[in-house]
DNA sequence: TATGAATGAGTTTTCATTCAT
DNA sequence: GATGAATGAAAACTCATTCAT
């Protein structure tokens, strides 16, 4: 076998791999476990129970247990990417791309309680290593922001002299402290309703009057 | 001896041994050893070491090892509510006191890096219980910046009807992911430097030109 | 699968650990590893050597230490209970019973003289919970003294006014100091042979002259 | 100073150590201390906070741990030797020597329910080499066991061949297994009022009738 | 493919003892 | 004599990963 045909091999691997239905299973299983057990209680052998499949198995699909839980946040955080892309691709000005941005990501976390508990309390416990994946992961999202407030900025929109870096990080950082707070509020109140007055802020801060 | 001074003798008692020397020797000891090797590489016997006391004696001065990380955290924000609380008395207006909070938070972390790397990244890798105490000591930072909001709004500097919580979130979030984001690029840019922007984004938010 | 078979799977997966090969042989190498070390050298290491098998197996069949030396006990106590039920049921009378009863614990104990070290000296030294623990299994055998004793009071044997707790009382620890005297005497002299005076100790006492 | 001198300089030191108060104190404070908190949790420290001393001051009195429950063992069992001499003396015949000796055995226990629970039961979790030392104190109790049946046998009162090794065995062996039980059902019952019944199934056993 | 029994490295904490004061 | 701060050795248990079936 040279080497091109072992990589597609493996990329063939890989793919059918995540395409086939224990695959899913196990990354299902791993956000209940995770969630119910909380990070360092996540045990292989907890996780493979709850999926109905022997610890081995999950080396068939994984390559360790750091690949179990950078997956789970790789398929979760993908779904988080489309569906914000989706609903801002809808909407004409960077307001409104905002806060459909902003709405959606509280929806989520609303509507999988499981998948809230996991990204905003669970999976910061892991080691630098896998935190550094899980920011790899995150950038592609950080890049969604950034797409929004270049178009901003570009149409107008937006203050010229805006600092897309910091204002991505004003952005990122808001909507995640607010929805770590919800989660350990245990869920008290409406996230989603948060949502309006956390895109005002966003827009026009803590609004100084003098400034007005 | 009159209860009174009993009572102060107790007093003393309860915290001669945070007044000891090898006391904050251990403290300090601790955050090189977690800056240097990841939260969960730091065992007992490597704080000790770097210490330059025997193994035993830490446990003269803390119960066990969750003891000695909340010390490192109580110890070192303690410090950073007392320096915020003083530069900010010392300004007249919400927006003076927002601003100097925000250059002493990112000073702090700029001047000790070891300590920016604690606290941005590896303490976050502790479990639920350690994390819960250290919520309870963040408290009293998000108590500084709830009493700064609501000065500015009861002297009509700031919008009526801003909402604190989500305020507070705001700020804190984005000082704390500027912060974070700058530990990621290994401290390679002048965080300081980014204070006004970071407080004219709290102040004006993105700017939304429409609302002006 | 009705209800009463499921409950026998369940026995049956109850028993089987206790009944794979691995069990018996860390039980083994328990006995032997108490009786040449002492109980407080008893590391579990050092039974996983002897037995064969990584110390982590250990805990596959048990679920901690103190599991592993309760059911040393259990399981050689057992053995003695069982014997002794054997060889009492084929007498017809109480001194008989008495008689083959003292000789098979001399004999069961001369024959395994690391189940001699074990037992008189080194459980002794266990903690209270332990001991608890080994006192209920020791309950069984107390029970077969006492229904000799009921068995001869009721034929007209043993006097009518015979107090049965005090008599299990002083036929256990007249054996058991017996046979503690031998084991620290490192087995010098033929245990066995000491059964017939023991027993006619236990029937007529010290023998007061007068009383006859 | 020459080999005789030093060893008399040692003696006295050694006897004027075991004058002072302070020794007296940490045998006492031993006693409580092990009662209340078990053998294995009886440590250095406790003694001495109990004794109301420094824990470096028991290494004045006290070679190390061992010898301060050696010397526990030694000085309460001296009491028990000392007090059943004395009221064995004031007998005539080995019965009566034999039945105050078991009440006073009992009565010394029913008084100081701490020594009952030490010497019962926390002592014997002791290791193998302070064991060995605490049974060389027991001889000699156990030798004014043998003292009475020479005495009897001599005297024509018991039979002219009991076996006295056995026979203090069964009786030493009886008299413990009767204080044990009574310490482990916590002291429910009156020790002391067993005294006559323990003494009649030592001198008559369990009376078997046919032998009359 | 799937299984699950077996492996074995790695770390906190306790406490008897010492010795400078 | 008396103190008590400091020492440092020692062991149970977990769990990710492997591999024979």
């Amino acid at each position: 076998m040279n080497e091109q045909s072992f990589i597609l091999w493996c990329g063939k691997v890989k793919h059918v791999k995540r395409n086939r239905p224990k695959y899913k299973q196990i990354i299902e299983a791993a956000v209940v476990v995770i969630a119910e057990n909380g990070y360092h209680q996540a045990q292989i052998s907890k996780i493979a129970r709850q999926a109905g499949v022997a610890d081995g198995t999950i080396y068939l699909y994984f390559k360790n247990k750091e690949d179990v839980l950078i997956s789970v946040f790789r398929e979760k955080m993908g779904m988080f990417v489309q569906k914000i892309n989706e609903v801002t691709a809808g909407k004409k000005t960077a307001a409104e791309k905002l806060l459909v941005m902003i709405q959606n990501h509280f929806r989520i976390l609303s509507e999988d309680q499981y998948l809230a508990i996991v990204t905003q309390l669970e999976l910061r416990q892991s080691n630098k290593a896998l935190r550094f994946k899980i920011n790899e992961v995150l950038k592609e999202y950080l890049e969604v922001i950034d797409h929004i407030l270049v178009f901003g900025k570009e149409n107008g929109e937006l203050a010229a002299d805006l600092d897309i870096r910091l204002a991505r990080q004003m952005i990122f950082g808001t909507m995640d402290e607010t929805a770590t707070t919800w989660v350990l509020n245990e869920h008290k109140y409406d996230l989603v309703a948060l949502a309006p007055k956390v895109h005002e802020l966003i827009l026009y801060g803590c609004k100084l009057k003098s400034s007005v």
